[in-house]
DNA sequence: TTTGCTTGTTTAAACGTTTAAGCAGATCTT
DNA sequence: AAGATCTGCTTAAACGTTTAAACAAGCAAA
């Protein structure tokens, strides 16, 4: 790589201190005469001068860097999110570092280590399970945070969300309503609040619909082994035949491996087994039978979560602030009657 | 944010130089005292210090980070990329900035230039169309590099990428295979290389198969309006009926697409219409009839990538090199004859 | 006993910025 | 004419590291 010019080499070549060029370069200075200020614009544009954020970092201290952590940046409900953060850091004059945790404590830590190493201004987390020692760590930094998708009861934080309770059960009482009798689900094998508020909502909404809840009818696949377990639960619950005439997924990428067993064990969507997930997937459209499907808006998510993140960068906010955003859900053919 | 430890409060902290400490923390010096070396990384641990990488790059004038630009972070194309970059990327000790250039000249600019500012080490790219220039500045400033999926003819540089005329030209030499005698294409409308040289393998593989090319047959979109010139273009050669017998889609965000109007004209596949499209998609799987596709290596070009950009900022390597990976057809049901 | 090597530590400069404070010289007040 | 104020610029320190060079003390060799 080439040297880089330095607000030095431009001071020197005009004979001047560093001070004075940097005053101009930054209009920091109403004292400097009009002709010595286009000298050094001009000389700045000719020597193609950059500044070294770097160096201004270390001198002010903030790196006007926002660090995004998620579980798997690949997953497209991340990958968007991670798009609209970018766009909107932008807007702030921020720039993204982001890392994938692969739901892991270990990898969670190391990423945060070297996130903080990098001296990220703030953070949005969308929080792996265990991970709330870590997540306390930084409210005892006070590093500014925001986390998203997922939270936690016992640690109070500025938390961007939708209602997960409520998710759930709006679409499991609409597949009631449209003739489920015994709902199914399937779920990760967490203990993340996120999760088991869409499992109470699915509760509940049976409960309230009149109809008692079977164990069986739960399953749960681990996120390092989705897709065999995945696989094998849905059999269980579809062979020989349909134990279940409605199933709720509780996130897309469960949905994604559920429906590979709907399709190679050939049920009938809506007919033999109608259909809802959480959150939305290309592939939901290609489906023979649309899914029907809880739409949350990743645009809000993203917007309002680098708008906290940075909020607590500018003004030291003491309350942590919880935004609850829209979730409704799309109703389509993988529920018809 | 609470103030963070330095060298200086170890060194305060007991009442030695800065220098020790550093030697120690790093391991640099063989000839300090065994008692302070472990009276240091005491403290050092008790005050719970982190380095500041800030300091280090400013000092070092490495930075151990590598910027990554694509198209857009959300297309799971890219985000798969990003995965295995960023998780290579670790493996080297490096973390990953990234951006979406959203396909636009002057973003991509911008992009580059707040990487470039912030003093990545090197940069992996997915140049959008008419950068060449901004690639060319790259080299002329000796900046380590890498192109991947997309490149330019008059720019001799590092690049991970696929043979695309013959990824084109087998896929659609399947399509004539099977049965296909007029074969249509979607194609962005770009003057990019990989996208001509993908029409270049489908006009040829045409020829060869004795098929003399319409020009109604390609249709095109942009990048800006993909949805509404996908949709008018698919449906100008669908409607009243199939013009064509088989299509090929140069890219899995096209196929995605046009496909929309193959279901919304319920169109079947393969028996009115075969279909093959470049790279993969979950929703490939979800199709009717799923779909046959030229799959790419995500994996060897993420780490290639890695391989090349970080290669080069260790030794100044002088000749660019051309990594080409596999691609292959993985045949399913759109093609079946 | 000087000389020279070894050991353990410090000094100081450097990386590229920013910015408070200082300093002349010119111009304005009274 | 003496001070005050304004104008245009410089000095120097600071941010948190790294690292070559210097230094002091102890020890061995001559």
């Amino acid at each position: 790589m080439e040297k880089k010019i330095s607000i030095k080499d431009i001071a020197r070549h005009l004979g001047v201190s560093t001070a004075l060029v940097s005053y101009v370069l930054n209009n920091k200075s109403d004292r400097v005469s009009v002709e010595m200020a286009e000298k050094i614009r001009q000389a700045a544009r000719e020597l193609n001068y950059r500044p070294n954020l770097i160096a201004r970092s270390l001198q002010s201290g903030k790196t006007n860097t926002l660090g995004l952590i998620v579980a798997d940046i690949s997953n497209p409900f991340f990958s968007q999110i991670a798009r609209i953060v970018e766009d909107e850091a932008k807007q702030w004059g921020y720039t993204v570092i982001f890392g994938s945790n692969g739901e892991s404590v270990e990898k969670s830590q190391a990423l945060l280590d070297t996130l903080l190493n990098r001296q990220v201004d703030a953070l949005i987390i969308a929080p792996a399970e265990y991970t709330e020692d870590q997540i306390k760590a930084l409210q005892e930094k006070r590093i500014p945070f925001v986390l998203i998708d997922r939270y936690f009861s016992d640690v109070r934080a500025n938390c961007v969300r939708i209602d997960n309770y409520k998710a759930a059960y709006t679409a499991v009482e609409h597949l009631i309503k449209t003739g489920g009798r015994r709902i199914g689900m399937l779920a990760y094998d967490t203990s993340m609040q996120h999760i088991s508020e869409r499992i109470s909502g699915y509760k509940d909404a049976l409960k309230d619909g009149g109809i008692v809840f079977q164990e069986q009818w739960l399953i749960r696949a681990s996120y390092q082994h989705l897709e065999e377990e995945a696989a094998l639960g849905m059999q269980g619950l579809l062979l020989p035949v349909p134990v279940v005439d409605g199933f709720f997924f509780a996130t897309n990428s469960l949905a994604i491996q559920g429906i590979r067993q709907v399709i190679q064990q050939k049920i009938k969507v809506p007919d033999e087994l109608a259909i809802i997930s959480m959150d939305e997937a290309e592939a939901f459209d290609f489906f023979y039978s649309p899914l029907t499907f809880v739409k949350q808006s990743l645009e809000d998510i993203g917007k309002q979560a680098v708008r906290l993140a940075l909020g607590n960068v500018a003004q030291q906010r003491v309350m942590p602030e919880e935004v609850i955003v829209d979730a409704k859900l799309v109703i389509r053919e993988s529920t018809k009657k």
